[in-house]
DNA sequence: TATTGTTATACTCTATAACTATA
DNA sequence: TATAGTTATAGAGTATAACAATA
């Protein structure tokens, strides 16, 4: 348990961190902004996955899944293909194309953390990583949650537990 | 030095921070959005200062630093003086309803954060700090840059020095 | 000429609400 | 009825450019 005034500090850094976000955010090709990176990361990471998982992995509303979904799609970086399973769902998949797309802007990340970060060990950069984490997991954060082993597109939902491995959360924001 | 893979995890994890910050932002007060918070955070942590290093401050472009200030200025929780010794400036300075305004999101936000991060000691939560501190550092953030002894509207600047002790930056936003 | 600050404009991200198709 | 996804609309944040006033 920690102190008022460091609760405070925490929260003056998470505003700050919006400018390093940005600087990531400027070496962005300009048809590839920062939500259609997030969903070409995620896909990259996870797999193929439906709509409201990758909502879900946004930590966004639908809504806004769906518009960066469209955004991708439209540029052929992922396809978005009917669920057999539920008529209502798509599944989304990385083409080749959103694969080199997204090697690209692995690359691109990756160089600039290298070059600001340089004189930070592997430790340091694995210790915040690590705390970061935690801290999406203490605000409920279901990228962190505990994964079941993947079983994409299984048959049936049971309990609470959907198809996909991941204990339901709404994917409309909370009020 | 730290790994390609450790970087990529280090971007997913500033991408996925945001969630933290909408969370935090959804429980301020609804006439005051996360750029007037933060424009009185930094008042009350720095004292009175111009727009320019405000906008340092901020990291953000100058123009976007006066619209939030005008923001915050229109209900009263600022008050901009004339700056004596630059008629083209304006010195920034909390009134008593923004020093109230101030306490009562420190004491929302702190709340929040008491109640997510229970399970966090004071170790953890400073870790995470100091972490992400020099994380801005390292990208150039002025606001972590060494402050020298305040010396509020000083009378003249020398070298690349300004009066205020900050090491001259643009506040034009970089292309 | 250069700098401080303001304003107009445009773009991205997000949320709410209404809608459809399906379960 | 409830859920998956889409679309329209609105609001916040930010950047660029043009501008006025002053240095």
């Amino acid at each position: 348990m920690a102190e008022q005034a460091q609760y405070e500090e925490l929260a003056r850094q998470l505003s700050a961190v919006g400018a390093v976000k940005r600087d990531l955010g400027r070496i962005l090709p300009h048809d590839c902004p920062a939500g259609s990176a997030a969903v070409l990361t995620l896909l990259g990471q996870y797999g193929d996955m439906r709509m409201s998982r990758l909502a879900e992995l946004l930590a966004v509303d639908m809504s806004v899944t769906s518009r960066h979904v469209a955004h991708v799609a439209d540029r052929g970086w992922i396809e978005r293909s009917p669920d057999p399973a539920d008529k209502r769902s798509r599944i989304l998949h990385l083409t080749a194309a959103g694969r080199a797309r997204l090697d690209e802007l692995s690359r691109r990340t990756s160089q600039l953390l290298a070059d600001r970060l340089s004189d930070w060990s592997d430790d340091e950069v694995g210790l915040l990583i690590q705390l970061m984490t935690r801290l999406r997991e203490s605000f409920g954060d279901c990228r962190v949650a505990p994964q079941r082993p993947p079983h994409p597109y299984a048959s049936a939902a049971e309990g609470v537990t959907d198809a996909h491995g991941v204990t339901e959360l709404t994917t409309r924001t909370p009020a």
